[in-house]
DNA sequence: TCTGGGGTCCTCGGGCAC
DNA sequence: TCTGGTGCCCGAGGACCC
């Protein structure tokens, strides 16, 4: 696979054979990092991590630069410093991703129309339409390449096969800055000597099962029984890896999905054990889904809540409304009431609100309600800030002032969600 | 060392209706 | 009236993705 270092980049050439190869998969390059260097150049070359600089936060991108030192995603940003001590942070700011990446979106649907954005920097593409028009699968990789360096200025890598499941692997190993072409005919021999923890879909969990039964390439999924497969990872993934595994993916590109939920949760800086700056929590949190759920016109069937304690144990809980809402109060109050009927009173380091079984309510509602809504977010901030002092209740307004906006502000005026 | 935030999908167990 | 089997729904939790 590419190594996350980056020193894996792999380019086919434009004569390979792309045959059967019309699915292409996109992914930006180290994305939010790239998109930081974009707006200030003279962070060009230098190790970055982007992230919060408080005590928990974690790594949500790193330049290629910081990546030779080891650092990851997902790694806490004090132990990604102590590899890398002379690495920059920066604070991430979505709105300037989100902006990219729409720049970057456009260009993929100026090539074809079925275009699947799977997260904020990556999409698959079914080209298998598009041929007179643009060339092959492999010429239209290497268009989107260019494209994509020279109209926005941050490099991708394009991995093209016959199924989404392959597209997605030949992108990962030909990071960064690559292209990886697998024709239809090469596919189960691309995929006979990868190890089955480069699946798309086998986490560190599946990984160590599946490996402590002795099978470690995707060639040993091939010859293990199905049965024995069930039995150690249950019988859908089962059929699943076997399909993949035999390059099997009978998943089409949907250019148009359905969110099924939105929610919202938070870490607080130090764990907290009063109630009271719980249940404000709780409060906001349910008010921020209602601003979504009615921006959107949608209302929430169910309403659920997370709560993690002090020891990392996650606990949630939820429940089905008798009338679907998205009225923040109502929803707020059966995340009060969920959490009241937990008996466990340990510090809590997180907790969250989700809203969940999402029906369209018919139309987005108006300026008022939202208004309404954000103005309660800032009445419950202050009315505990001045209970509790300026302590963990404060954090929307600490979040607010690292991504450099100053004091919270209504969601319209800094793209919030 | 110490673990974010926003999501989706799957499994399992309990309750309930037939 | 009671019991067991079956199917469905709901809630909780885990794994995974970026």
């Amino acid at each position: 696979m590419g190594r996350g270092d980056g020193s894996g980049r792999i380019v086919s050439a434009v004569g390979a054979d792309d045959a059967g190869a019309g699915i292409l998969h996109v992914d930006m390059d180290a994305f939010y990092a790239s998109v930081e260097v974009l707006h200030d150049p003279s962070l060009r070359g230098l190790p970055l991590i982007i992230g919060a600089p408080d005590g928990r936060s974690v790594v949500s991108s790193a330049s290629y630069e910081a990546r030779r030192y080891g650092v990851r995603s997902a790694m806490p940003v004090s132990q990604a410093l102590r590899l890398c001590p002379t690495a920059r942070i920066v604070p991430p700011d979505f709105t300037r991703y989100r902006d990219v990446s729409q720049q970057v979106m456009a260009i993929f649907e100026q090539v074809t129309p079925l275009v699947e954005p799977l997260s904020i920097d990556e999409a698959f593409l079914d080209v298998r339409g598009v041929r007179r028009l643009w060339g092959s699968p492999a010429e239209i990789g290497a268009m989107i390449r260019v494209r994509v360096q020279e109209e926005v200025g941050i490099t991708c890598s394009v991995g093209a096969a016959a199924t989404k499941h392959v597209a997605k692997m030949a992108s990962t190993m030909a990071k960064p800055d690559g292209l990886l072409v697998v024709a239809e005919a090469d596919t189960l021999a691309f995929l006979a000597d990868k190890p089955v923890r480069a699946m798309w879909g086998v986490g560190p969990k599946t990984a160590e099962t599946l490996e402590s039964r002795g099978i470690r390439l995707i060639r040993d999924l091939r010859t293990t029984p199905e049965s024995a497969l069930e039995r150690a990872v249950g019988p859908a993934l089962a059929a699943r890896l076997s399909d993949l595994a035999v390059g099997r993916d009978p998943r089409g590109v949907e250019p148009s999905r359905v969110e099924k939920s939105v929610g919202h949760e938070e870490t607080f800086e130090v764990d907290v054990s009063d109630a009271e700056v719980l249940h404000s929590e709780l409060t906001r949190l349910a008010d921020r889904v209602a601003v979504r759920l009615r921006r959107a016109g949608w209302e929430a069937g169910t309403v659920a809540i997370k709560i993690r304690f002090s020891d990392f144990t996650t606990l949630s809980r939820s429940q089905t409304l008798p009338e679907p809402t998205s009225v923040g109060q109502r929803i707020g109050e059966v995340a009060r009431g969920l959490f009241a009927a937990i008996e466990r009173r340990d510090p809590v380091r997180l907790v969250g609100v989700r809203a969940e079984k999402l029906r369209d309510a018919g139309g987005a509602l108006g300026l008022w309600d939202d208004d309404a809504d954000w103005r309660r977010v800032e009445d419950a901030l202050d009315s505990a800030q001045a209970k509790f002092g300026t302590g963990t209740v404060t954090r929307a307004r600490h979040l607010g002032a690292r991504a450099g906006r100053g004091a919270p502000q209504h969601p319209r005026a800094h793209g919030l969600d």
